[in-house]
DNA sequence: TGGAACATGTAAGAGGTTACATGATTGC
DNA sequence: GCAATCATGTAACCTCTTACATGTTCCA
């Protein structure tokens, strides 16, 4: 495994907290990573494997009542003590997205003003539509989960993406009217 | 070549602006579309190839006084209408991005308010430079480059830059302050 | 003569998704 | 009997970056 692998990483730190198998990690990135990191199966179960062989965790197979087997991973002090170097590491780059709206508007002039502000309008929904999607996870938080360590720094992150979703949809609004 | 290729549809894009060599459209790329795209070398040079095995583009050697030789490529009329197709195709998704930051703020129950503090302060930093060079280009472009076709265009998509990058300075004021 | 800018290209490999394959357990 | 959920895994493939290789032209 190789330098820049955050992927290993957020992994790593899901075992800190209850997820311990594969299928409850993609859970769990799935409900509340969604807006920052996503992952496949395709690459957690080949980075649990990885893991076990790089000493950083240890598998364990557990029956349950009423479901299927499971393995059950659990990080090594080793393990514990990678995350926590990550951890420290600096930052180098802002994270750059690959905005494919941008990118058609950036041609827009082969296309006619209605064309572009519905494509506008388009997106904009869509965005209202995450907007909402966090405010549901939020109260759903703040209801449920507001006991447990992690809900704390949960709430800051879907707060970022609140407000750049909302930037976001200021800007669609502006454009729209700068398009009539 | 497949699907979901839009970085092919940004060359065919800037194939109509003024960028006729992998050379020219590199640079393009880096000054005005680095904030939502970005494309190296090594995927410029075989995609151009490409266009021209697909009948979407022309080659031309063309050599220049004080500078090397290079190739030009110009769309052909199927070229022209697969770009108007592809903007014409609504947006499937939202750009989805991985954020190293808001991963490693997930898991910052493991470090102490003050190291996370930092992250955040050093973060918010490099948004401020981002800001700052959105709005050098700004300038740029409405004092050098106002009567250029895309002009108009460009100035909306620099806006979208400055407008998620504010918000997202104020999320990293509000966050430092919440770890207080 | 050597560096900067101009110019083109490729091979290896990182990182990721998709589609497929398999199977347990529950409840309707 | 079958759909849903729980659970694990892999092979093929796509997209993209990095590092390397090569060469021109100008200017200090």
């Amino acid at each position: 495994m190789k330098k820049n692998n955050n992927t290993k990483y957020a992994i790593l730190g899901l075992l800190t907290t209850e997820c311990r198998s594969g299928y409850a990690i993609k859970q769990m990135i799935d409900q509340s990573l969604n807006h920052f990191w996503k992952i496949s199966y395709g690459q957690i179960y080949p980075t649990l494997k990885q893991l076990v062989e790089d000493g950083l965790a240890t598998v364990q197979d557990t029956s349950q009542e009423g479901k299927p087997d499971k393995k059950e991973y659990y990080l090594t002090p080793k393990g514990e003590e990678e995350l926590e170097i990550w951890l420290q590491n600096p930052i180098e780059e802002l994270p750059s997205v690959k905005n494919e709206m941008l990118l058609k508007l950036f041609f827009s002039r082969h296309q006619s003003n209605a064309e572009t502000i519905s494509r506008v309008k388009q997106y904009r929904n869509k965005l209202l539509e995450r907007y909402n999607t966090y405010e549901a996870i939020e109260s759903m938080i703040t209801s449920t989960s507001r006991e447990k360590p992690d809900a704390g720094y949960w709430l800051i992150t879907l707060d970022y993406g609140k407000r750049t979703t909302q930037a976001a949809m200021e800007w669609c609004d502006v454009t729209i009217e700068k398009l009539k």
